[in-house]
DNA sequence: TACATAATTAAAATGAATACAAAATTGAAA
DNA sequence: TTTCAATTTTGTATTCATTTTAATTATGTA
């Protein structure tokens, strides 16, 4: 076994989750993938390629004990499916409407930071802040593609939603 | 037709949404249900009294179009459906872990306040926060059963998450 | 009244997530 | 190593919210 497979042994074990291999497998797939904020069927289909029979209802298990244990943060943002992010503590998030992906965004945030957990008398245990809108990135190309031409603009300028 | 039918036959043709009975009846029942952040089927369920053919697919489909028209707010915190709300303006919401309720909650932010609208590039659209806890009124309930025995705390005590 | 357009309806389809039972794996005790 | 109970994995079936589709009905205008 591989040093980081030991390593991610250790964190499940921490955890009181017993390590099993496709167990592990979901870890390294999620820290691979910090970024991404993958659903359930993201991470099936890359996991089917090391493990060809590896059902999705192992990873729905296996992520829901992750979540029990407060190992990965569970974001539903498009209303549709959970994605899943290993970083779990408290911090915000943000949807592109035009490209789809969904970022970790920095903002200030007193509840967040947990410095206030109690707002007239309603005690605070969790914290979800995301944002919709044109990443960096997508704004960026429209500028490009609208300084280049004009008659494009209607067409490659339509937001997706 | 009476005189509040008439306020919202006004509201619907403002933003363009042509005022059909079954239409004005769903406004109706948002106003009136302002703080309950009510499901689809909690809608359908209570307008089947007053329409006994009202289909379930109409009260998406109008929703779907006050979404639309930016006319109501659609929130999803519990992961399974999605809530609606009269009040489309940026504002938080909480959901009690114990007892289920959502309501809305007011605290301080830049971004729901429309004073920041960029991050890193990135041009917020839509600002959606909400938080997870215990309500006021379950943790006064909590506090008393307490005081009068403790007995029954680890029963009564717990939280159904 | 007639007509075109839009809305409503009911039924079927979709898709994410869960429930369930059987088979496989694990880890500890003998 | 063998045994065995407990746990996990698997595959299938099911649930539930929502969407799609196609037919029917309502709406507003000429």
């Amino acid at each position: 076994m591989n040093t980081k497979l030991k390593y991610f042994k250790k964190i499940l074990n921490d955890r009181g989750i017993k390590p099993t291999y496709q167990r592990l497998k979901i870890l390294e797939y999620l820290s691979k993938n910090m970024k991404n904020h993958p659903t359930v069927e993201m991470i099936h289909e890359e996991l089917l390629k090391d493990i060809p029979i590896i059902s999705l209802t192992t990873v729905y298990n296996t992520l829901n004990a992750f979540l029990e244990k407060g190992l990965v943060d569970g974001v539903t943002i498009t209303g549709t499916e959970t994605r899943y992010d290993l970083d779990a503590s408290s911090h915000h998030h943000f949807l592109c409407k035009e490209c789809g992906k969904i970022i970790d965004i920095e903002v200030p945030c007193a509840f967040a930071e947990g410095e206030k957990t109690v707002v007239r008398g309603n005690r605070i245990e969790e914290v979800h802040g995301y944002f919709k809108g044109i990443c960096k990135e997508c704004t960026d190309s429209f500028k490009n593609k609208t300084k280049k031409s004009n008659i494009s603009r209607s067409k490659t300028g339509q937001p997706n939603r």
